[in-house]
DNA sequence: TTAAGAATTTAGGAATGCCTAAATCTAACT
DNA sequence: AGTTAGATTTAGGCATTCCTAAATTCTTAA
């Protein structure tokens, strides 16, 4: 049987190891926050399952069989977040806890129905890609706000949604994906960088910076 | 700490409470399908917490702080059954299902976005009432469909909704939350009930017309 | 009133999923 | 090659929630 931790991690393995080939147990212990023994323990019983490669201390990777559930999650997850926002009308911030939970406990036939009253969406609020129902994710890696070089523009493709505050920050801000941002200037020594949103100038964070991804501006 | 299997156990308790003064171990052990054993356990757990009061082999009654929070799982179940059915087109077979796992899970504001878009309805698809968010639900002890006389009518108040593949019967027969329904004979022997529902003729099992709750009609 | 039978509780145990502390392994630098 | 810092695993424990089997208590009916 698999059970909602199992699926947890799952899911964070499959997340982690987008461009990477493996996934350390550190990385895994640092993104579920939970000890790095924890995550030992749990990955030998998923490799007993053939959910996932495993050998000592070289890290990890899913098998097709853990890829499939891990996607499942995920589309659960996403499906779920843009559900809340678009029919429930609850705002973005609040929605991953929420996933979080639902994401373990809905059925098929609720995933369906969801994706058929949003009209089987590709991208949730946040930007993130929703996997197809048997499909695969393809997540491209792209440059956050703070690999733009000053004098340049991008479009918002997608930013991280663990944090709310930071998630209302950016709404404040009008960094939602699909916008189109100009880094007026970065200020040195990590200081902040000078953004145009909007015919707004703004001024953040490296950190918050960070965390919204964006592709290149085509002019 | 409040685990998903304390809340179920204090629903159980509620809803065994209506009628009965206290509630046995076997009752509870019965309607979770658990042993009796576990039953004693868990509510030695929940004695402690002063959810309810508990003398060896004198049964069990709910708290006042016992009553909110069953109240509270039994509001979350009952909209989101109705939610299942009205808003995501599910059929009112499955819904029972879905719901107990989502009780567990979703949050207040959930809870109030279900109950916005419902227009704060009071009563769910099979016929229960729903509590409102502070208060408490007052079940009345309506009669079977056994119980009715031969001749009689009766007005369907509720069913019973933990078995699907009764529940697709009942809506195959027609008795759904406010229909009439004719008692026009009983047979003897515990044998089966000639219903007629909307115009129509129907032997049913003792068991079924059982699990049908109804007031008598009103002529 | 006492003894069977039913109901309930106690005792002991298993699985899950987390923890801390200690041991072990890897990799990198002198 | 040796040392050491950091990563990882092992060992031992705790809480939750269920189980079976055995002991106890209650009920009832001869």
């Amino acid at each position: 049987m698999i059970t909602h931790a199992m699926e947890d991690y799952l899911k964070t393995v499959y997340l982690l190891q987008e461009g990477q080939e493996k996934v350390s147990t550190s990385a895994i212990a640092q993104q579920m926050e939970v000890s790095a023994a924890s995550v030992t323990g749990m990955i030998r019983k998923l490799a007993a399952m053939g959910l996932l490669n495993y050998a000592s201390y070289q890290g990890v990777e899913l098998t097709e069989g853990g890829k499939k559930i891990a996607q499942e999650i995920i589309r659960h997850h996403r499906l779920l977040e843009l559900y809340l926002v678009e029919v429930m009308g609850f705002s973005w911030d609040k929605v991953h806890d929420e996933a979080d939970k639902l994401e373990h406990v809905i059925s098929e036939e609720f995933e369906e129905r969801m994706s058929e009253a949003l009209g089987h969406p590709t991208t949730d609020p946040h930007g993130h890609a929703i996997p197809a129902k048997d499909g695969a994710l393809q997540e491209i890696a792209y440059a956050t706000l703070t690999d733009v070089d000053a004098g340049s523009s991008a479009t918002v493709q997608h930013v991280n949604d663990n944090d709310p505050e930071m998630l209302r920050y950016f709404d404040q801000l009008g960094l939602l994906p699909g916008t189109v941002v100009q880094v007026v200037a970065k200020e040195p020594f990590n200081g902040p960088l000078r953004l145009r949103v909007d015919q707004t100038e703004h001024f953040v964070g490296r950190e918050v910076a960070g965390n919204v991804f964006v592709s290149p501006q085509i002019t």
